[in-house]
DNA sequence: ATGCATGAGAA
DNA sequence: TCTCATGCATA
């Protein structure tokens, strides 16, 4: 199965979607940024924060309820990226994995009556829901049983991998094994191998279009690195787990013989120009999205023209905003 | 290690 | 238009 459609799936059920894991996180990283980002910004909206940060802007967050009957149109603000892609000459591929899950997102909307114009309540509004800003909803209802799916497409090169995919298919066999404690465990196990085998997550993403696996191409350090550090949601750990433990496999195999194969390297190179949003209109963001974290088409509009930001950027924001939450590692015990 | 971005697929 | 998997660029 796994074919060069670009989409087929194993199997998968209808609700996952939040599996998170946590386990490990490092936050060497955190640790240097803390002035500048404050990520908490969620938690305290409400309760103690800084006044000053939703002072005016942040107001424009609030409402939004209204599902009028459907959105503008609007357009995408042409962003300028200079993309250049491919990467190098040696594969392609990529992996798959997803499912259809969705969730329908159960937002709260609250507040009482305001739609038009929104940025200008929302100061009042702020004091209404006071709630919390952060609900996430982790139901876990649902969590059972996804596990499965699959994975299996390709593109090659075009582009861009992507792809979701999912199929109510039973599971047949093997993928079963969605465990999230074996996936932590393996996750840790595999970045153990791989650093004992003096291989970096770069190396390890080129080398698995040297698999030869079908469907799978190369990936990069970027995700390896997500799944080492569980990054990634859980659909998407599940699926790239057996590509790499074949990787891994493989690895081990080679360096037993010493035959290391010059084929785990491949090389990578390219230039590209990424925007970045200065700290304050982050928080701004934040703030926004501790509020809505589904803003409207118009009130993105209003928020990016608040900050000035291009609207594009502000609704990517809230769409890497939304992804990261979900993934976010919990640490709960589970 | 992570921020901003793209794009396929599904609503 | 959103979600989800992924990636380039970067701190």
């Amino acid at each position: 199965m796994i074919t060069m459609n670009g989409k087929q799936h194993f199997s998968m059920h209808p609700a996952l979607q939040e599996p998170k894991y946590s386990a490990i996180h490092s936050n060497s990283e955190a640790m240097r940024r803390v002035c500048l980002s404050t990520p908490q910004l969620q938690g305290n909206l409400f309760g103690g924060f800084d006044e000053s940060l939703l002072n005016r802007p942040e107001a424009l967050a609030a409402v939004d309820i209204v599902s009028h009957g459907k959105n503008h149109p609007f357009k995408p603000d042409v962003t300028y990226h200079t993309m250049s892609r491919m990467p190098c000459t040696s594969t392609p591929s990529t992996v798959p994995i997803s499912h259809p899950s969705t969730l329908t997102s159960t937002h709260h909307h609250l507040h009482q009556s305001l739609e038009g114009d929104l940025l200008d309540h929302i100061s009042s509004t702020l004091a209404v829901n006071g709630m919390g800003a952060q609900d996430h909803t982790v139901m876990s209802s649902q969590v059972h049983q996804h596990h499965l799916q699959a994975m299996g497409h390709l593109h090659q090169s075009m582009g861009h991998p992507h792809s979701l995919s999912a199929h109510g298919g039973m599971p047949s066999f093997s993928d079963v094994q969605s465990d999230p404690r074996e996936l932590e465990s393996f996750a840790e196990r595999f970045k153990q191998r791989r650093i004992k085998l003096g291989v970096t997550q770069a190396d390890v993403g080129s080398a698995l279009a040297n698999l030869k696996i079908p469907g799978v191409g190369s990936l990069s350090q970027s995700t390896i690195c997500r799944f080492e550090s569980l990054t990634l949601s859980h659909n998407n750990m599940i699926a790239l787990k057996p590509v790499l433990q074949a990787w891994l496999e493989e690895a081990e195999t080679a360096y037993r013989e010493k035959n290391s194969k010059p084929e785990l390297f491949n090389c990578n190179e390219r230039k590209r120009k990424r925007t970045s949003i200065a700290a304050p209109e982050k928080r701004s963001l934040e703030a926004y999205f501790a509020i809505q974290p589904r803003p409207s088409s118009e009130k993105i509009a209003a928020i990016a023209e608040k900050l000035d930001l291009k609207k594009n950027v502000v609704r990517v924001w809230f769409c890497n905003q939304r992804q990261k939450q979900k993934r976010m590692k919990y640490s709960a015990g589970h």
